[in-house]
DNA sequence: TTCCATTTTTAGTCTTATCTAAAAAATAAT
DNA sequence: ATTATTTTTTAGATAAGACTAAAAATGGAA
C-alpha cells in the first residue's frame, strides 16, 4: 500500500463513518483536496487491487480487506495522537497534522507496542474511538450538548468538528475531555447556553453546543 | 525536502562521517542501493537547490545548509531509536528499519519534545552520538575491544558495524551498552579473546572484537 | 603520451500520482 | 420525453524518482 492509497482508503472509511455505504467520486476528491479525475484513477487502481468495489458512475465502497486496512490507519492515527498529547504534552489542536504523517509508518509490531505503552486507550484526545487490531470499535453513547436541558450535569466525551480554530477555542478556555458541564440556562430564541464547566461560567453559542458530545451524569 | 532528497543528504553525511569530504556518484548509489545514473540526477537537483556542491565527474559535498539538514535527519533517526528501545522495549536489532521511516516525520516541535521526553540522550542504542539541534555532536573517546590487553576492564560504549546479524548475536548473548568487559585472555595466533561480560564468560573472535567500542575503566 | 578500463553522465523509458480539458453518462427540469 | 445541468470518466500532460543502454570523461598503465 502506498501512502496515497492508504489516504484514499481512510477517506472512504471516514466518509462512511465505518459503515459500508458507497462514496461518490466527487465527495472523495473533496475530502482529499484533489480533483474528481484523480479520484477516478485511484478508485480504478484500488478496485484492481480488490480494496474497493467500484462501479463506473456508481461510486465505490470498501471491500472487507480495504475496510480492515483503513481501520488500521485510523487506529494508528489515533494512537499516535494519544501519544503526542499524553506523553509529549502537545495540545489538542497541534496533533492532527503530525499524526497524518505517523499513521503511515509501517510496522505491525510498533502499533501493538505503542498501544500497550499507552495502556490500550479506547479513545483519542478528541474523544473519537480507537479501532482495535481487528478493526472493531467500541461505540460510546454520545449526546450533543445542545440537547441537554438546564440543570443537567454531563461529562464532555468528545467533539464533533475537529476544526483547528474550534480546537484552539476549547483548549484556550481549558475545556477538555472529562470536563463536567452543568447547563445553567438556555436562551429560547438563539439556543445559546450559559454553562458551568469545571467551576467556570461560559456563554456558549448554538454552533459550539452542537459540536460537543457529552454523556449525562 | 522530499524523502528521497533527505535520504541522499543523509547518505552523503554518513559516508563522510560528518566531515566535509567529497563523495563519488558510485559510492553514493551503492549506499542507497540504487544506480549511479539515479545518483547523478539527484545530485544535479540538490546542487540546484544549493544543498550540495556538485561538479561533474568530481563528486559532491554537502553545503552548510545541506549538512545541517542531514544532521537533523540523523538526529531524528537516533532519537526515535532511543524511544523505540527505551520506551517500547524493542531490541537493538529491530529498530533501524522503523527509524528509517520515523526520521522523515516533519515537525520541528516534535523533535524537541521527543528529545525532552527521552531526557536529552547523547547516544543512540548502538552508542552512536546524537547530533544536537545545531548539528553538533559530542565525540566520545572510543577504543576497540580488540586493542584491549588481558586483565583490562572496560565498558561497552558502542558498536561499529550495525549489521543485523551482529546485533542479533549481541542481544542474544545479552551484551549491551554499559556492559562491563574484562579481558581474561587473548590468543596470540588468531587474536580471539576470552572475556567476562557482566559476570558471564564469552569466547570472542577477532571479527567481533574489532566491532565493539569500549571505554577503559 | 596514447590506449584501455573504469567511472560518470546523458538520453530515453517507466511508474505513481497528480492536473486540465474535453467527452460521456447520469440526473434534473421543463 | 427531450433538453439542460451536473457528475463522472477519458485522454493527454507533467513532475519526481528510478531504470537501461549508450556515450563521454577520467585516470592508470604501457
Amino acid at each position: 500500500m502506498t501512502r496515497a492509497e492508504e489516504n484514499y482508503l481512510k477517506a472512504i472509511y471516514q466518509l462512511t463513518a465505518g459503515m459500508n455505504q458507497r462514496v461518490s467520486t466527487t465527495a472523495l476528491a473533496e475530502r482529499l483536496e484533489t480533483k474528481p479525475s484523480s479520484a477516478t484513477d485511484m478508485l480504478q487502481k484500488l478496485h484492481d487491487k480488490a480494496m474497493v468495489k467500484y462501479t463506473k458512475y456508481k461510486g465505490a465502497q470498501l471491500s472487507p480487506e480495504g475496510r480492515h486496512i483503513a481501520s488500521q490507519i485510523v487506529r494508528k492515527h489515533r494512537l499516535w495522537e494519544v501519544f503526542l498529547v499524553e506523553k509529549l504534552a502537545f495540545g489538542w489542536d497541534q496533533v492532527h497534522e503530525i499524526a497524518e504523517q505517523l499513521e503511515h509508518i509501517k510496522s505491525p509490531d510498533l502499533v501493538e507496542r505503542l498501544d500497550a505503552f499507552l495502556d490500550c486507550p479506547k479513545v483519542d484526545p478528541h474523544g473519537d474511538p480507537i479501532p482495535d487490531k481487528n478493526g472493531n470499535i467500541e461505540q460510546i453513547n454520545k449526546i450533543l450538548l445542545c440537547d441537554q436541558t438546564p440543570n443537567s450535569r454531563s461529562m464532555l466525551m468528545g467533539i464533533k468538528d475537529t476544526d483547528d480554530a474550534f480546537l484552539k477555542y476549547l483548549s484556550q478556555k481549558n475545556i477538555k475531555l472529562g470536563s463536567v458541564i452543568t447547563v445553567l440556562d438556555k436562551e429560547p430564541f438563539d439556543e445559546s447556553m450559559t454553562v458551568d464547566i469545571d467551576q467556570n461560567t461560559h456563554f456558549i453559542s448554538k454552533i459550539i453546543s452542537t459540536n460537543i458530545y457529552v454523556q449525562p451524569l
